[in-house]
RNA sequence: GUCCCCAUCGUCUAGAGGCCUAGGACAUCGCCCUUUCACGGCGGUAACAGGGGUUCGAAUCCCCUUGGGGAUGCCA
């Protein structure tokens, strides 16, 4: 028995828990089953996936203790097992759908895929898109054939009927043919699409089991279809319910810090984080909170999964890590808060910032403590400054926190550059605009670059404190929809700007 | 809009027709312990979304309604 789970990296590189959390589920299923356990980097998008952030995600989950099976089959694009390298096999795969009428070149563009949407909306019809909306004459398609216009491949998918997905959590789910799209397979940059790797990769790899996320149900019936045009063995599916915010919304990190990144560098054990996880839509048979990953593997049982989205609590999260921390004797204790914070090479960038400006070490802790700490006990007072009033206060916090959001890079340049262009775009001397984010990051303006400070301090981090500190200056609430609506629409308005110039 | 999934305290959950006057945990409130703050101990507030069935009996099974979520991309 083989079981995969597939991570996409995310665009910024930050490992999310939601993948720890399924890659945890599909471990336990595995073990419990005497089977293997693989991890598979998925993108054939490109655009998210680097060097970086596929090593980010392996070692966020190693960090956690989550071991997979090593291997040629490991990896994604920069991987050991480079999608480039297997290009060709997608390639042949979707040749033998073409030569058996299963799949179908289509030379539409955007703009008329758009036009055929909207028609069939306005008619009222609200099925999928299937290849008779897509069609051609051919003499179109000759013409278009010849002036070498981009296509991509679709499958045949029925027109109507219902198509039974095994669930095993759920059991058979029935879904309509109808509402499922001729779903291109291979772009027009002769990429395969998820669908089509993600069906060939399995095959090819073996899986028996595959555990997901449920928001890949409604794409089930497409990858079930493949496989019977194949004529290939389907893997056993189960979708996973999915992590919330506290507004039940899918786990995001605009509302909850998502990053595992972030919750290492809070000082959260791996065990801890894992054991909450595993408290996700799962309990022990006893309804032990705390329990080891092996603990968790010996009792596991797939059917004790239930279907109701968790909430992330954060709180909870700290209640157990608190139970983890406590277990520790002291000389453990030690070592792994040395580990976790003060290693040499995580203080060695801060000590050129640092060695200028003290006299003696007794200065350091005051001027460098927020390195070590999670987020500041703020007041409103603290961010006073007669350069901006409150409104005005509120707006740097949440355009900086927008401009810090969208970074796909995480440096100084890149934090500088960004920062500073909106500083200059919103008409704010760059110390006056910086002063919020000295007490949001530092607490105290009086401390070391506060551009060093974010790079060195990560992504989630730094937004995390920003966040908080939004909130504190809006009076220690978020801020309203209605307010955050027209805050969106002046700030597109300065990027907008910002690019033309 | 359409399709699908889901539904027990604020949150995580136990519950496979009678063991449920619904149990545990986090959070919260009160008391105790204590030179402070924590930890800890004891106790309290707090839930089966609503309506119909089925059954001798329903949190548990079925249907409808409502609510939440997801999908509807040349993203994954």
């Amino acid at each position: 028995m083989k079981v995969r789970t597939r991570v996409a990296p995310s665009p910024t590189g930050d490992p999310h828990v939601g993948t720890a959390y399924i890659a945890l589920f599909n471990l336990a299923f595995a073990k419990q089953h005497g089977g293997e356990f693989i991890v598979r980097i998925e993108d054939t998008d490109q655009v998210r996936s680097t060097r970086e952030s596929e090593q980010a995600i392996m070692d966020s989950l190693r960090w956690l203790g989550l071991e997979w099976s090593e291997g040629p089959d490991v990896g994604g694009p920069h991987g050991p097992y480079r999608q480039s390298e297997r290009a060709a096999l997608y390639q042949e795969q979707v040749q033998v759908l073409l030569d058996k009428g299963h799949a179908f070149k289509c030379y539409r563009s955007a703009v008329e895929l758009d036009a055929i949407r909207a028609a069939k909306q306005e008619k009222g019809d609200s099925s999928a898109l299937k290849s008779h909306d897509l069609k051609l004459s051919s003499e179109e398609v000759a013409k278009r054939e010849a002036a070498g216009v981009p296509f991509v491949i679709r499958m045949e998918v029925p027109v109507d009927g219902v198509c039974v997905i095994n669930d095993m959590l759920r059991g058979p789910i029935e879904l309509d043919w109808s509402q499922v799209d001729a779903q291109v397979l291979m772009k027009s940059d002769g990429l395969p699409t998820y669908h089509l790797a993600n069906v060939v990769d399995d095959h090819f790899m073996e899986i028996t089991h595959v555990l997901r996320g449920e928001e890949w149900i409604s794409s089930a019936p497409k990858h079930q279809l493949l496989y019977k045009y194949f004529g290939w063995d389907m893997p056993h599916l189960c979708h996973m319910p999915l992590l919330r915010n506290p507004d039940k919304s899918k786990l995001s990190k605009r509302k909850n810090p998502t990053s595992i990144l972030f919750y290492a560098r809070m000082g959260f054990m791996p065990e801890a984080l894992l054991n909450y996880l595993g408290r996700m839509g799962w309990s022990m048979p006893d309804e032990r909170e705390k329990f080891s990953k092996e603990e968790m593997f010996e009792h596991f049982d797939i059917r004790r999964v239930s279907l109701g989205g968790p909430v992330f609590d954060v709180e909870k999260l700290r209640w157990l890590n608190s139970l983890w921390l406590r277990e520790l004797d002291a000389q453990t204790f030690a070592e792994r808060f040395v580990a976790w914070g003060l290693q040499q090479e995580r203080l060695l960038p801060l000590i050129p910032h640092i060695q200028p400006r003290v006299e003696v070490f007794t200065d350091v802790v005051p001027l460098a403590g927020h390195f070590l700490s999670g987020l500041p006990t703020l007041t409103a007072a603290q961010f006073a400054n007669k350069a901006y009033d409150d409104e005005q206060l509120v707006k740097i916090l949440q355009f900086g926190l927008w401009t810090l959001e969208s970074l796909r890079h995480w440096n100084n340049d890149a934090i500088k550059e960004s920062l500073f262009a909106l500083a200059k775009g919103m008409d704010v001397k760059v110390k006056d605009f910086l002063y919020p984010f000295f007490i949001a990051i530092a607490g105290t303006s009086a401390t070391i670059s506060v551009l060093e400070s974010m790079e060195l301090l990560g992504p989630d981090m730094s937004r995390a404190r920003v966040r908080h500190a939004l909130r504190i200056a809006n009076g220690g609430e978020d801020l309203g929809n209605k307010k955050l609506k027209k805050l969106e629409k002046e700030f597109e308005e300065i990027t907008k700007k910002l690019q033309q110039n």
